[in-house]
DNA sequence: ATTATCTATAGATCTATAGATAATGC
DNA sequence: ATTATCTATAGATCTATAGATAATGC
């Protein structure tokens, strides 16, 4: 049946958030369409009205979620924040609702163009927010390299973190990875 | 048909040997039975004589990766070595070949408990390879410490040079995080 | 007799489409 | 009349198993 407009854009809001989230837990090939919509609890079918393939919504979902989680970071007010809160346990232990850059970066290069290309936006806008955030002393050209190699740290941190399957190990290499980022 | 123990034996070497590629070029999950028994020019059902389950037959391939990987680097003499090749670009353009540890970590949360001990083990080798290049005048928890946030640098650089669309922006991740390393 | 491999197939799941339905919005 | 959603289903693909085959290795 038909809805009225306004309630097919809340339905169409509900599926993104749902599978902003979802794609981060289960990864993009591992959130199945069934799963996607049912999340937001509608029928398969109603993802192809709205988003056309699975792919685009995949796509829409990643930016959805990449808003999302650079909306929490710009609250740190400094890099020693931005960093904490990024390698924290609670940021570890919530892949769902936490950095979508580190949660699927590694099946990126398998995505379509669309993905792809919003990957790369959102971490150009995470860089954004971390070279605002380095020594005032520097060169632009400087702060942007220190960008660059600190947001390396922080996402192969919380990756490694997550994978392995030792707890005392995965809290070694978020704070040995702080420690470093200190300096 | 039957075949002798040795020819079991090779095939086995072979599909564990294809599979080792195959589950970094395409993910575990997206390296399915069929593609993994063709590249290795046997029907799909000889994994289940060999195997058991697909499951068994992704731990012991990225057992097979790993240890491939680490003789790689082994042949790095110093730090600095070691560190110029992960973050080469050859190493970047070479997914099948390169580090499973940069090509899995993703997916390895929801992967067997076999599949992340085996990471684990991976991951602590690698930490064993720079713990043992790293500065003489250090202490070993020192040179421990700082293996793991080397480590969670050249992961984060590499998955994340792979992920983006831009072949400028890619080449500026590796350069910009072994400029880093090497203060 | 044992067993590595192949063939055929089960049963689940995946993305996608066609057509029906029913309420909206002109 | 338009259209968001649902239902049913197509067609592909996924992991796994059963049974046949045929050569090995006792």
């Amino acid at each position: 049946m038909r809805v009225s407009k306004e309630k097919a854009a809340e339905n169409r809001e509900r599926i993104l958030k749902a599978a902003a989230r979802l794609i981060r837990e289960r990864g993009i090939s591992g959130a199945g369409v069934d799963a996607l919509t049912e999340a937001a609890g509608m029928t398969h079918g109603s993802l192809y009205s709205q988003f056309g393939s699975k792919e685009r919504l995949a796509e829409e979902a990643l930016g959805h979620a990449l808003v999302a989680s650079g909306k929490t970071t710009a609250g740190a007010a400094t890099l020693d924040q931005y960093i904490s809160g990024y390698l924290s346990p609670e940021h570890r232990d919530q892949v769902g609702q936490g950095c979508p850059v580190a949660a699927l970066a590694c099946e990126i290069p398998r995505q379509s163009t669309g993905v792809r290309e919003t990957f790369t936006a959102g971490l150009r806008g995470m860089l954004r927010q971390l070279t605002g955030r380095m020594g005032a002393g520097l060169k632009q050209r400087q702060r942007e390299e220190k960008a660059l190699a600190t947001l390396a740290s922080l996402v192969g941190a919380l990756v490694l973190a997550r994978a392995v399957n030792d707890s005392e190990l995965s809290d070694a290499i978020l704070r040995a990875t702080k420690k470093r980022l200190d300096t």
